[in-house]
DNA sequence: ATGGCAGACTGAGCCAGATCAGCATGCGCG
DNA sequence: CGCGCATGCTGATCTGGCTCAGTCTGCCAT
């Protein structure tokens, strides 16, 4: 087989679905149109209608809502290969914010290309439903902690989690990695406050099970990490092509 | 158009995506098996592999995850014509349980059945990729929820949400609908002790809002309660079928 | 009828995590 | 250069929801 360079996009389907060169370049026309977005500007707001999806590149974002109180809840952050706002293309208007973490390029999907796509490559529809139903897993996993694990076991869990992601992508090992989120943001997600946050985050490095200071994480004792978050990766993973 | 019987979970799709005659049969061809489950004997169980998956016909079930502590974090219930466990197909090993509230009935599907639809009926793949989403949006408000509402704000929209879902299938009205949850199995879900949920439903009733009792939910002011949950049923919507 | 059991319900006391208030640091910018 | 602002960090105090430890009801099964 003749190595080509895809996006991490295709690379991840393909691990899914064992690609045929024509799945892949209908993968790869989708890649068109290429933007950019600074940090902090919402790509994407609540009750917009007929936005389109992007597909990262590059950067980091996060999909939140917003509640009435004023508070907010990030849903869950998005590194390159991902696919962003699917939801919100589905039923024509958004259903949550997507925000910027860092500088970030990304290619944008119209509706259109992506239903054309579905309809004549049904395989690559298959693949996408796969990658969803990853996403989900993800959600619920951020559920899950939430609704039953402790702010210390949380974080641990959440730190464990990116880890996972980012080495997937090339983008850390499994002990070190350099990760944008602020305290606050971090709070955001966890369901936390930004105070508490400050708090857990030392008491794991003062247990030297793990440090998160000037945009770095490292991971001193994975084991005992794992043990704290009850981390089962097995969500994130895959068993090779399901469809072949 | 001739009126014909389909089943809850075609009318579902069909408001997504305008299916054909030929679409709706092939969908009404995944129900071949009917099968038969009692309360409470857990219908998949994470871990386990080649797991089938399953459209619900009559009855209620939760889906949840074990942590390792013993307690449980209830992701959702499913009313019928949802469709059960498509996760765990897509990722070959159950990453839930699947537990029947009430007795219960439900159609089989089976792995290889679905991708051949897909395959031979591209629409249905993007109608249950929507579905899917839809599913996904639930358990994102099911986050926020836990992560940023209060209990008692979050009793109250999860009785709306129930309300909604239940009302778009003919199982309820917008005041009234008989549910079959106990205390223990709503907290569960809402991330809180049984004694808690007992003193929140309380509370909605004594200021008038909403009385769940005798397995049955009455909601008195809908509009205050509304207010309360910060509940936007957006979600749960949809603006007619987005594929013609 | 009666014992056993599941579920609804209540009170007392406690603790994880929120809130409030303030200080320290580093960095972009006029 | 020095001002303003975002972010990190800390202590003190308050509180929502948990835990423990029950009671009460209604419903099966014997």
């Amino acid at each position: 087989m003749i190595s080509v360079q895809h996006s991490p996009f295709a690379r991840k389907l393909g691990a899914f679905v064992a690609l045929s060169g024509e799945e892949f370049s209908a993968l790869d026309l989708l890649h068109g149109r290429r933007k950019r977005f600074a940090a902090g500007r919402d790509m994407v707001h609540q009750g917009q209608v007929n936005q389109s999806a992007y597909i990262l590149a590059s950067g980091w974002v996060c999909s939140y809502k917003l509640l009435s109180g004023g508070t907010r809840q990030i849903i869950d952050f998005q590194i390159p290969g991902d696919f962003l706002g699917l939801r919100s293309v589905l039923f024509r208007t958004a259903d949550h914010n997507i925000e910027p973490v860092t500088r970030v390029e990304a290619s944008e999907v119209l509706v259109s290309d992506l239903l054309d796509t579905f309809t004549r490559t049904p395989r690559l529809a298959t693949a996408v439903l796969w990658a969803a139903s990853r996403d989900e897993a993800m959600v619920v996993e951020h559920l899950v902690g939430i609704g039953r694990r402790d702010a210390k076991e949380r974080t641990a869990h959440f730190l464990l989690e990116l880890s996972a992601r980012l080495k997937l992508v090339g983008l850390g090992t499994a002990h070190e990695y350099s990760c944008p989120l602020s305290q606050y943001m971090m709070a955001d997600a966890l369901g936390l406050s930004s105070v508490h946050v400050n708090r857990v985050l030392r008491e794991l490095r003062e247990d030297g099970l793990a440090t998160f200071q000037h945009g770095k994480v490292t991971i001193h004792d994975l084991d005992r990490l794992v043990l704290l978050a009850d981390f089962d990766k097995s969500y994130l993973d895959h068993d090779g092509p399901l469809l072949k």
